[in-house]
DNA sequence: CTGTTAGCGCATTCAT
DNA sequence: ATGAATGCGCTAACAG
């Protein structure tokens, strides 16, 4: 070994092997016009020293990194964990690496991820926005020349092209269900009201009870269990309380189904729930949890796919792919029918 | 711009400032002994050209690549997303980026997901081994020179770090508390016998009883719904069924209280049940399911933190470093009592 | 304080 | 079929 503890090199193989640099890389690049003979005792050199090329030195030669960033707000929520999933499984397809980093929901630490990224030359940028409408991040996503992809929320008044949930239309469909169910006061329970795809869904709600001439019940004080006890508690406490709860997400649901069961009121009986985003054991709980599901990961799937894309032509040397793909995807949602609506639906497939 | 569509270097920065290529170095790494207005123009210039220093220009310069290489079975799983959170954290704490691969617990993915690793230079390497005692991968992390601490299971035979969860005690802890409330037919529920883990708390759980003078009942057929299904209903056709139920894993778990609940046996009355490892809805379920909790987020957070305990002495040039950690740390678990065991605990927090 | 210069490991002409 | 030489962008000696 020449340099104890560091990894030997292309030159380290090269005289090894009694041959030039040249010919080690055209070996670990295919072994192409080079002798059979030649071809072997290198490879074999390559073996004995554990040669790896260094990825930093190809990169420097202008060649893509085979890496693509990932940005989201927490890795440990299942929802981005199974799009960081479907994403990774992409990236592996297209040799690439798949480099995670979390905001938060913090503008300021994604920035910073952002630029940290940008230093690793990342080959493309997977990202869910931690923050609908910042102008910092359009204007800086604007300027940087690396391709980016959005997810689950889009980043408005920019090129960028986006995968999303089609939130509106999913909350209409629970909205509209809950009507046919025949309830009249429906109350929309959510939180964070600045999130892009909960905007969303409380506007589907509205249209979807407004045409329909019932009273728009909103409540966007969920933070936390607490929080939505304490709403839903209030809500009880009306003169007119209502007949069917709307949540606009995952931990909501849960909180309210909670809260529903300490306090003894009967689901559906009493009032029906149903929420967006379904969760592991919504089957299971009792009643099982009817719930509006939507693609998660498609939604990383996609977005990787839609990134590689914009990645492959630039090898081929042409100027700008022809056919742009659409700028932004709309997934389609499922209502799911379990009991808590007020559906009795046949035994789904794992109880 | 000197190249339309590629990024500006530093040399760019250098020429446009009218300084030489030192200064700008200096500069960004710092701009420690720069002229204060040497150092205004600079900054600058580079402001007004978006230069963001080539990551791959230092790696070559013998630089660490600020980057770590995390493998595991699977990202969508809550288990190893949590690990993964914990370890992003930890990287991003030492300015590092964590890159995320998955081996489906497949070796060979497994191999593959090194040897890309390794040619892109991480720093080091977090490792949920795909396959206990698979020599092959023994071999070749005692090959490379990358640090590397494995978590949740360990590589035997090996020197490397690991930190893991004291399955076996926490095996040990379920079934006495079992045994403690008069269950003398314990039955043990699982699958994937060749999983570390698994393994581990099968011995506790095997030790316990044969130490209590009880019957060992293992079945370790659980591979999906069905499988559990088709286990518990053998079982309790048997003519002495199993008063209890200690399941080995998290969905192993969540099956056998969908079977239990389907077929209308009384938890924990008829039957009683407690699992390996907490899941979400654990509490929400009726009854709430009592289990043993390990801590995962430490798993990913210690294992993390050992690796850039690794890696900083490297830095100041010191051999090695002087008081080697301890190889193996073992985390404790927590039993947490809930009422599928036959407890009747007060209300937890979160309902 | 500042500039010049020599590699880091590799792919790539251009010769041979 | 092979090799010598060049340069990618940057840092660190080493002058000034």
């Amino acid at each position: 070994m020449i340099k104890p503890g560091s990894h030997p090199t292309l030159a380290d193989v090269a005289r090894k092997a009694g041959v030039g640099t040249t010919t080690v890389s055209r070996v670990i690049n295919g072994g192409h016009r080079v002798s059979p003979h030649t071809l072997k005792r290198v490879h074999a050199v390559i073996e004995q020293l554990g040669y790896m090329p260094n990825q930093a030195a190809r990169i420097l030669k202008g060649e893509r990194t085979k890496t693509i960033g990932l940005v989201v707000p927490s890795i440990a929520d299942p929802f981005f964990s199974s799009c960081a999933e479907a994403a990774q499984e992409i990236a592996r397809a297209h040799d690439s690496l798949l480099i995670v980093t979390v905001t938060n929901n913090d503008p300021h630490v994604e920035m910073e991820n952002l630029n940290v990224l940008m230093r690793h030359r990342t080959d493309g940028l997977l990202l869910a926005p931690a923050n609908y409408q910042s102008e910092a991040l359009a204007e800086y996503l604007g300027r940087i020349a690396t391709p980016v992809v959005t997810f689950d929320r889009p980043v408005p008044k920019t090129g960028v092209p986006s995968v999303v949930t089609d939130n509106y239309n999913g909350a209409r469909l629970a909205t509209e269900h809950l009507v046919s169910h025949g309830y009249k006061r429906i109350l929309c329970l959510g939180g964070e009201p600045t999130l892009y795809t909960l905007r969303e869904r409380l506007r589907g709600y509205r249209h979807a009870v407004e045409e329909h001439g019932l009273p728009v019940i909103i409540d966007m004080s969920v933070k936390d269990y607490k929080s939505a006890e304490y709403a839903i508690e209030s809500h009880l406490a009306t003169s007119q309380p209502p007949e069917a709860i709307f949540t606009l997400k995952n931990s909501t649901t849960i909180y309210a189904f909670e809260t529903l069961q300490k306090l003894k009121v009967a689901i559906p009986k009493t009032i029906a729930l149903l929420g967006f985003d379904d969760f592991e054991l919504a089957a299971t709980l009792r009643p099982s949890i009817s719930v509006i599901q939507q693609p998660i990961e498609d939604l990383g799937r996609i977005a990787a796919e839609i990134l590689f894309e914009q990645l492959l032509p630039a090898k081929k040397g042409k100027h700008l792919s022809g056919k742009k793909r659409q700028e932004q995807v709309k997934l389609e949602t499922r209502l799911v029918l379990r009991h808590s609506c007020g559906c009795n639906p046949t035994q789904e497939q794992n109880g």
